[in-house]
DNA sequence: CATAGAATAGTACGATCGTTCGATAATCAG
DNA sequence: CTGATTATCGAACGATCGTACTATTCTATG
């Protein structure tokens, strides 16, 4: 690996975690070569410009979501299990997080208007995500762990409320309990639409025979 | 009403629609000035500094949210009647103003790391919102409208999340059909928490007896 | 109608933004 | 080691930012 290729995944790790703090639009060139500790140009030149930064940004944070959550969720067996470990992965990073920020939140509001290259792709991001979301609680329908009639959609589209919830209480209202009490409404939303007895028996072994796809075409 | 304060108003009222595409951060005193036709110097001069312009977009934000939501809630019958009235106002308004964006969710993200006076108004406010949502849901819960042992901040927390998922949908991934599903949900939420005699029973034209046309600028 | 006070314009300043362009330094291949 | 390639720097550009200051225009009141 060339000296050129490692700099510029510093580069990229750094400004990952300094737009988490400010958000994709509020990252600045100057400041991460501040942070780097290199000229403003020094930085520039491992990126066309600065959109092709914020992007590389994005891709390095869903590569790190999908190492954190998806795939670790996928070795849980397929069902309410597997969607039980994403879910707990996912609202535990969420909020532990907290002192840095889910990017792909910031900039759903930052981007909302604002057209361009950075917009399409943290959209066909978060679509990804959600699809992986649908993928895992349609399977456990299909398996007969939820309620049959369940609408998987709109438990979907809660399941991503409470993740939004979670994100906002912690990082704007510091509130310290929030983990636990989005823990607990999930507790409630899957008691509400699931399968007692399958609920009950979290097995934590299992048998996994999945290719790891990360957030990838359907 | 002096000449000074009329034109003070509209700025904010010019500002409050440029921010809710840009963000508080994002909103400048020249685009303002541009739109207002205005020299800088001319807006500049009605607020001390911009964070003083940009309270004053939160707080006309939230006079905006209180007459829209909050007071034509309050008509309704306390209890689930009245739960379902804000609601459904709320989940409206987020739909509606998809167009433009709630500030306080874009400020969630912008100022959650940002410490100064507009973090704090935010905050404030916020809080004030989901007092009040807690408010009509305990009233809920005391009336026996709600099953007994329902955690009252539990469902806010749910319902929040609601709102926020739903204003993701429609701004980011501009899903057209967000707002009935976010009211399924809502019903869903409900079915599982409620008393279900006094759930079925809800006129549809309670708020029929109100200001004509409650989202309409002031 | 005159005039004090308020409202707005004009201009300028220092900072910082993304970006460009040559010069220089570091790295790698033969 | 040498030469070529690559990486990094330093300086500068034009734009835009919030803000300060002065001048001008408007407004409202005696």
């Amino acid at each position: 690996m060339k000296k050129g290729e490692l700099t510029r995944a510093a580069i990229v790790a750094a400004a990952l975690e300094l737009s988490a703090r400010v958000g994709l639009e509020g990252l600045t060139i100057g400041a991460l070569a501040e942070r780097m500790q290199m000229s403003k140009s020094g930085v520039f030149a491992h990126f066309g410009s600065r959109e092709d930064l914020q992007i590389a940004v994005l891709k390095a944070y869903e590569q790190r979501f999908v190492d954190d959550v998806l795939i670790p969720g996928l070795t849980a067996p397929r069902g309410l299990p597997r969607l039980r470990a994403i879910m707990d992965r996912w609202l535990e990073r969420t909020a532990l997080e907290a002192a840095d920020g889910c990017i792909w939140i910031s900039g759903a509001s930052e981007y909302d208007d604002r057209p361009g290259a950075v917009r399409e792709e943290l959209v066909t991001m978060v679509k990804a995500w959600q699809r992986e979301l649908t993928r895992a609680a349609q399977q456990a329908a299909d398996l007969g762990d939820l309620h049959p009639g369940v609408p998987v959609a709109e438990l979907v589209f809660e399941l991503y409320g409470l993740a939004l919830a979670l994100h906002h209480d912690t990082r704007l209202l510091k509130a310290p309990d929030s983990l636990s009490r989005a823990r607990r409404v999930f507790h409630r939303i899957l008691a509400a639409n699931a399968v007692s007895e399958r609920l009950v028996s979290v097995p934590e072994n299992d048998r996994s025979n999945q290719s790891p796809s990360p957030l990838s075409h359907p």
